[in-house]
DNA sequence: ATGTCATCCCCAGGATGA
């Protein structure tokens, strides 16, 4: 988001376009009593309940959904703070599927403490995921590029964090527990980006960077119908710095993501669906 | 490739973070 209150009128429209069903976002740099004075009412009039984790001025994430959201858990179990906890993970239940909204640590520089910190921050989301149930997804801004691949120019990157090899092992620990980068599986050799520094013209230029991510386990993977980055969201006026990741996951087996209660006005009790193609220019 | 955009302080623009 790169702030909720500057976005808001953005976000309002692009959740009115796309319908998602869940939607994590981060770095919405708001306490939570002031999200809800916020977007409480248009959040609710689209029919979202809210879990919240937000701090005054830094970081902050949150989750809407629009299947349930149950089981709420904010922050990340036995991550270290710096020094005190930051407002970086919320995690519910929402259709049958254990959602986690992730603002990872930058890092900073190799060399720093911001580094050291991200790297045990990681370490403690791995366990908590693989202590986790079978069907997860765990998303958001995680700071790391998966590969070379996922940066415009590897060697502008050269001593940057984002890139280095103890971030993509602690990415691929993660990975490890079971989970799938559902958009790298689905463009296997495509030049997909979902954040441009606002400087220079970098988005015009698309010199960017794939760092938010979309981790799914097998049995969500295996629904994952359509999964792609919806790059016209950073197009355009005040946009943030990212770009949305937007998954379409068929139905389950046994019924879930749908809504809990089916909207009274379809009969059938049938949600109607379309899958959305890739629309990366 | 550091050119922008956001936060805070609280009214002017510097410090900070990404």
């Amino acid at each position: 988001m790169n702030s909720v209150k500057q976005r808001m009128p953005r976000l309002l429209d692009w959740l009115d376009e796309r319908e998602p069903d869940v939607v994590c976002l981060q770095e919405t740099k708001l306490a939570d009593d002031a999200f809800t004075t916020l977007l409480g009412k248009e959040l609710a009039g689209r029919a979202y309940e809210t879990a919240l984790y937000g701090e005054v001025q830094w970081n902050g994430v949150a989750l809407l959904s629009k299947v349930g959201i149950e089981d709420v858990v904010t922050g990340v179990a036995g991550a270290p703070g710096f020094p005190n906890p930051e407002a970086r993970a919320v995690a519910a239940t929402c259709g049958g599927i254990r959602i986690h909204s992730l603002y990872v640590p930058n890092g900073r520089a190799p060399d720093s403490d911001h580094y050291v910190y991200k790297l045990a921050w990681l370490k403690a989301l791995r366990d908590v995921v693989a202590a986790g149930p079978a069907e997860q997804i765990v998303c958001g801004d995680m700071n790391i590029a998966p590969a070379d691949a996922d940066v415009f120019d590897p060697a502008a990157f050269v001593g940057s964090t984002h890139v280095t090899a103890p971030e993509r092992e602690a990415l691929a620990a993660l990975l490890a527990t079971g989970l799938h980068d559902v958009v790298r599986d689905r463009w296997p050799t495509e030049r997909v980006f979902s954040y441009w520094d606002y400087r220079a013209g970098m988005f015009h230029q698309d010199l960017g960077m794939r760092i938010d991510l979309v981790l799914a386990s097998d049995p969500v993977a295996e629904r994952v119908k359509a999964a792609w980055i919806d790059r016209k969201a950073r197009k355009g006026t005040g946009p943030s710095d990212h770009a949305p990741v937007i998954i379409d996951l068929d139905v389950a087996p046994d019924g879930d993501i749908g809504p809990v209660v089916p909207p009274p006005s379809n009969p059938r009790g049938a949600r109607k669906r379309t899958t959305k193609l890739p629309q990366n220019r």
